[in-house]
DNA sequence: GCTAATATTTAGCCAAACCTAAATTATACG
DNA sequence: CGTATAATTTAGGTTTGGCTAAATATTAGC
């Protein structure tokens, strides 16, 4: 179905269906940061990814990609096993949340889809990976929650946590020690009027966590009712 | 101290270093022939690798490479990667002795240094894989250990199989099936004159194995006293 | 020791992905 | 609505690691 497609093409596909998650298209510049790469560059391989036979992208001139059904089953596919990765990094390996994402990037390239089943198997198909995110199926099924950024709690509302960002170790060792992790309930105490940093604690804790708006929007939860 | 090096440097050092193990130097034809390329791709290759510096290997015009203590170093990290994904694949997630080689083909480009390590420490640091070949230690120290081919035990006489040849799928298969791994003693039956071909019987088995001339100067053997 | 066969190297090319600089298009706002 | 700024594309290069064909060196057999 898929031919061979190269690690770079990989990564591209997975950015492209990252930031197309939400509906928008994936613009020159956004990929071209997202990747560390020069946008001269990724217009050069839109082109070709919108040419190849059959095509992986949609390339609007001026204006962006969005995925073809095969670019996203592509993307569904590194996608799973990178999350499978990190996944297993922690779980039988003893890795901390924060050192398998740069470890899963390199990984997810060099897996077969032998080595996959048999992680897989071994986790027991697990549904999510050690920040929360969801890991599609062996079909590329993937369960599809509905989840709020944290920001949007309201003061005295609280709701528990779904997913946090799973790029940025320094972040993450933040909410380790914080303990705001997958599954934790939290509670808003309050909001700053002019940079929306919020204060929040979890359930049977005392201390106070704070969170600018830029993490907070990246944290996602379920409102409880 | 060793800067990055690609993929394909990795192998080429690699297959360098199991050439060279017999003293001979690597010419461009073996090489050529173990990697699948063409001579003028390797010539170009080696006289890269010469010129580097430091140097990985020198370059004996019209006569083959051998590697530097640097080349070597580098040979010996990723056989050390190569022969622990191999082992934990098998012990670890269930993998059969054949399907092994290829996948640690591609994963031993992919480990970092605190991967390696997990795998070490999960395996007990392991000193063999799964085809009786030496794992290098963390310091990159090879047991040396000393064997005999399997083809140079005389009629009547006994050894223990140290290693089989580890890349052939369909020869492991065989092997697997005739009961010939590490750790058996085996016997010698006979010999046929012209092409040199053995019979051998497992201590405590009754079938007899037969081994063609080519795989039986790759299987090696103790000789018992 | 010469010569034919074999092995190796050189020369010239190609594809994948990157780059910078220049040109073009889109957008935002006065 | 026109123009300045920002985003994108085009043009022209580079590096890495392949390739084939032609030239040259080595080796083996007579
Ligand atoms: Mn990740
Ligand atoms: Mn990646
Ligand atoms: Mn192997
Ligand atoms: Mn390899």
């Amino acid at each position: 179905m898929t031919q061979d497609i190269s690690h770079n093409i990989q990564d591209y596909l997975k950015r492209i269906y990252e930031i197309t998650r939400s509906g928008q298209k994936a613009s020159t510049s956004q990929l071209a940061q997202v990747l560390g790469i020069s946008a001269a560059s990724v217009t050069n391989m839109l082109q070709k990814l919108s040419k190849s036979s059959p095509p992986y992208v949609i390339y609007h001139k001026h204006h962006g990609v969005e995925l073809t059904e095969l670019g996203k089953a592509s993307a569904l596919k590194i996608l799973r096993r990178h999350r499978l990765i990190e996944q297993y990094l922690v779980e039988k390996l003893g890795y901390a949340w924060d050192e398998v994402h740069e470890e899963a990037e390199i990984l997810e390239h060099a897996l077969s889809p032998l080595l996959e089943n048999r992680i897989d198997a071994a986790l027991g198909s697990p549904r999510f990976d050690p920040h929360g995110d969801p890991i599609p199926d062996a079909n590329l099924n993937m369960p599809n929650m509905q989840q709020t950024p944290l920001t949007h709690l309201a003061v005295g509302e609280s709701g528990s946590v779904i997913r946090v960002p799973h790029e940025d170790p320094q972040v993450l060792r933040y909410l380790e020690k914080s303990g705001l992790r997958p599954g934790v309930q939290v509670k808003l105490l309050s909001r700053t009027p002019y940079d929306q940093t919020i204060h929040l604690q979890i359930t049977g804790k005392n201390e106070e966590i704070i969170i600018g708006p830029n993490l907070g929007s990246q944290i996602t939860i379920k409102v409880d009712d």
